[in-house]
Formats: C-alpha cells, sequence, structure tokens
RNA sequence: GGCCCCGUCGUCUAGCCUGGUCUAGGACAGCGGGUUUUCAAUCCGUUAACUGGGGUUCAAAUCCCCACGGGGUCACCA
C-alpha cells in the first residue's frame, strides 16, 4: 500500500504504526475498565478464555455524514461488542478511535463500506468522553457486477496497473472522477488541479463500475502528452531496440505501455528490425492481377529512392519525389507494394514514417527483395 | 434475513438542495461518415437514460409516500 500511494504521487505528513502504540491503547483500556464502562467478560466459546467488552448503553446514535445527511442507529443489536482482546491486544475498531483522537483527526473519509462500523466506534469515543469527528463515506469502486470492488473483478493491486503500463497520472485521473465530477466539462486533471478544485461536496452518493475502456482512454491522452524524453524511459523496458522515431509512431497505437511487448511478441513490429517474409502475391493491389506490372512499379521506386539522398531520407523529401509517380499510377498501385515491400503486413503505419525509420540503404535491401520474389 | 446506504444513456456523470430555461447536457465505449495506400491518429455526425406507481403543484428528473431493484454490513479481521 505504501507502495501503491508512492507511485501514484500520493503524500502523507506524518505515520503510525499501529503494533508500535500498545502502551498508548493500554492506558485508554484501563480507564474505561476503571470507570466501569468496560468490562473483562468470560468466555466459553471463542479463541480466548476471556476478553474486554463495552458496556453498551443501548441507545441510538445518529451522526450527520457530510456525503448521506443524517445517518441514524440503533446500537441495541450491537450488544456488550469485543473491543479488544486483552490490555494489550485492542481490536481495530477501538485503536482508530484512540488514533483518532491522539493524533487530531477532524475528518475521517473512507469507503461506504464503514457506515455500519461507524455507531460502534462512536460508542466507544463516547465511552472515552473523546470528541467526534466529521464523517464522511464516499462510495465503493465497484466491479462489473456492481458489487464491490474485489480481486475476482481485475487486477489485485495498484501495482499491477503500473506493471501493465498506465501511467499513475491516468490512474489518479481515473480514480478520481469515480464519484466525483468537477461540474464542468473539463476531463484532464493533474494531482495539483485536483488539489484546489476536489471538494467533498460534490461527491456522488452511489458506487463507480471501474470501467477499464475510460481508464484506457485516459491512458492515452497522458501517453499522448507526454515528455518525449520520459516517454522514452517508459517504453524502453517494453521494446528490446528503439527509437525516437519508432517511439513517436507507437505511440499512436497503444493505450498502455505494455500494448506494445503484445504488438511486438504478435511480430507485428518485427520489420522495424528484420527483412518480413510474404507471400509475392501480397504485394498485388486490389484489382491487379499482373505480378509484372508491381515488379515494374517497384523498379521505378528503386530508381526514385536511389535519387534521394541518404543524408536527407526524411519522410517529407521522400513524399515529395515519389508523389508524382502516385499520382500517375494511382496511389495505391504504388504505395501498397511499396508499403508491403517494407513491412510484410496487410495493415501497418504509412510506408513515408517506415521509410524513414529504416534508412534508404535498408529500404533498397527490401525493395531489391520485393522485386526478386516476383 | 435484521440494520444501513443507494437508484439519470451500456459505463462515468451534469442537472436534484433553491420545481418551469430538460423535446435531459458532456465524456468513454458503440455505430456511421470525412481524410487516406492499409492500420493507427484526427475531424464530423449518431444511437441510447430520469426504476415503477401514487401524491403535492398551473408545472416534477427535481418535493413527499409506497413498491421494486441494486449494494454494504452483521468477527476475539482490518
Amino acid at each position: 500500500m505504501i507502495n501503491s500511494l508512492k507511485w501514484l504521487g500520493i503524500n502523507w505528513d506524518e505515520f503510525y504504526r499501529q503494533s508500535e502504540r500498545t502502551e498508548i491503547y493500554k492506558k485508554y483500556l484501563e480507564k474505561l475498565l476503571k470507570e466501569g464502562m468496560a468490562y473483562i467478560s468470560e468466555e466459553l466459546e471463542g479463541n480466548s478464555k476471556s476478553v474486554i467488552r463495552l458496556r453498551n448503553k443501548n441507545k441510538k446514535i445518529s451522526f450527520d455524514d457530510l456525503i448521506r445527511g443524517k445517518i441514524e442507529f440503533d446500537t441495541t443489536e450491537l450488544s456488550d461488542f469485543v473491543i479488544a482482546k486483552n490490555k494489550e491486544t485492542p481490536l481495530y475498531h477501538f485503536a482508530v478511535v484512540v488514533d483518532d483522537s491522539e493524533v487530531g483527526v477532524t475528518h475521517v473519509i473512507r469507503g461506504e463500506d464503514h457506515i455500519s462500523n461507524t455507531p460502534r466506534q462512536i460508542l466507544i469515543q463516547e465511552a472515552l468522553g473523546l470528541p467526534r469527528p466529521i464523517y464522511a463515506h464516499i462510495p465503493l469502486i465497484l466491479g462489473s457486477d456492481r458489487s464491490k470492488l474485489s480481486k475476482r473483478h481485475g487486477e489485485s493491486s495498484v501495482m499491477k496497473y503500473k506493471d501493465l503500463g498506465y501511467l499513475p497520472e491516468a490512474l489518479v485521473n481515473f480514480i478520481a472522477f469515480l464519484g466525483w465530477n468537477p461540474g464542468t466539462e473539463k476531463e484532464i486533471y493533474s494531482m495539483e488541479e485536483l488539489i484546489k478544485d476536489f471538494s467533498l461536496k460534490k461527491i456522488q452518493k452511489s458506487g463507480a463500475i471501474f470501467n477499464i475502456a475510460r481508464l484506457d482512454w485516459l491512458n492515452k491522452e497522458y501517453i499522448k502528452k507526454a515528455d518525449p524524453d520520459e516517454l522514452k524511459e517508459w517504453i524502453e523496458p517494453y521494446i528490446p531496440k528503439s527509437n525516437s522515431k519508432i517511439i513517436n509512431l507507437l505511440k499512436e497505437r497503444i493505450n498502455k505501455l505494455s500494448d506494445i511487448k503484445n504488438l511486438y511478441e504478435a511480430s507485428e513490429l518485427n520489420y522495424f528490425f528484420k527483412q518480413p517474409e510474404y507471400e509475392k502475391e501480397k504485394l498485388l493491389w486490389r484489382e491487379e492481377k499482373d505480378l509484372i506490372n508491381t515488379k515494374n512499379i517497384l523498379e521505378k521506386i528503386i530508381e526514385i529512392i536511389k535519387s534521394v539522398d541518404a543524408k536527407n531520407f526524411t519522410q517529407e523529401n521522400i513524399k515529395t519525389v515519389i508523389w508524382p509517380y502516385t499520382e500517375e499510377k494511382g496511389r495505391g498501385n504504388v504505395l501498397w507494394p511499396l508499403r508491403m515491400a517494407l513491412t510484410g503486413l496487410d495493415k501497418s503505419p504509412d510506408p513515408f514514417r517506415v521509410l524513414e525509420i529504416l534508412g534508404k540503404i535498408e529500404v533498397l535491401k527490401r525493395l531489391e527483395y520485393a522485386k526478386m520474389k516476383i
């Protein structure tokens, strides 16, 4: 959890570990015992022979929730509930109540699943004579079946999303918008902007389904506007050899960083690194039946490309010299076999971008190879 | 089952408090199209919702009641 928070860029000012605070809890427990607000109860069932129970006054408790308004409970059904196994081992409800007070917590903001825990915590507070913090119970994040999000719905921890190549900024932005909305049409929010605009008053009451398609879209937005150097750093682990040109091309085609790995393993990116294999009939554009025509076109393309200086082998320059020929022969007739010779794929990026990435020598090699196949 | 919370497009939501401006707005996804050599990207367009029933009112998505539906919680866990 600590690692997850750090990754998300959520920081804290103070940190407490309950296991290091047993002396504090013990003091409060003894106070309750002494005042008769709690008692040691001999048990017939359970794990220990005796436990500490709170003397429940069996009254109605109501509290004002910042999000839901007034909530009322009859605490009779709670009976004299257990607050500690013994003086050295308090239970959660007791420990949090003590901690909140000791540490000066003013607002308790937590999931809706804690609503029914609230009355028993209030009962402990009152027995201890401690002030009641302000409560705000926020809606739960739901799985696709509308039940509380859990392992069986998908990834079990925040760090899994890191591993999948989601950016922390995107996840934060996404989660913030689950149950909250600024009331404007702004969708992309940085942490700073969230801190500035977020308000409990605008929080929704009902739970929100974790919709991965929307996270993917948001993540893509963040990838698109990422700093090139940073992006390079993120992408490197997912693709063996790459450069800024390949990365630029890749970033339009992925939702999350790990998509690159999938693209690569599905051999769709191999053409960047080695001569692709394909059937020679693949070189034919749509209605074209005659491989000889295609061979002639390839020959002409080679001739044109040879005329481009290797030092100025940019997509713009190449396009300028090839374009008149595509106008003459029909774009598909020229560009389809060109692209196929370079990538060997039915679907791939624009041949001009690939040309620039591969460089003059490799391009000519592949074109000769295609010609030779025919 | 008891108690508690919730209920607007498939999803996230705006609107609800302070009824009329809501023939219910936006975004994601979907679908259709433009651009284009294919894909991606991009641009444009489009399908789709007030859970139901009563009531209050000249007027209800908005206020009230009931029903139904969904969820949470019922530990010597946290």
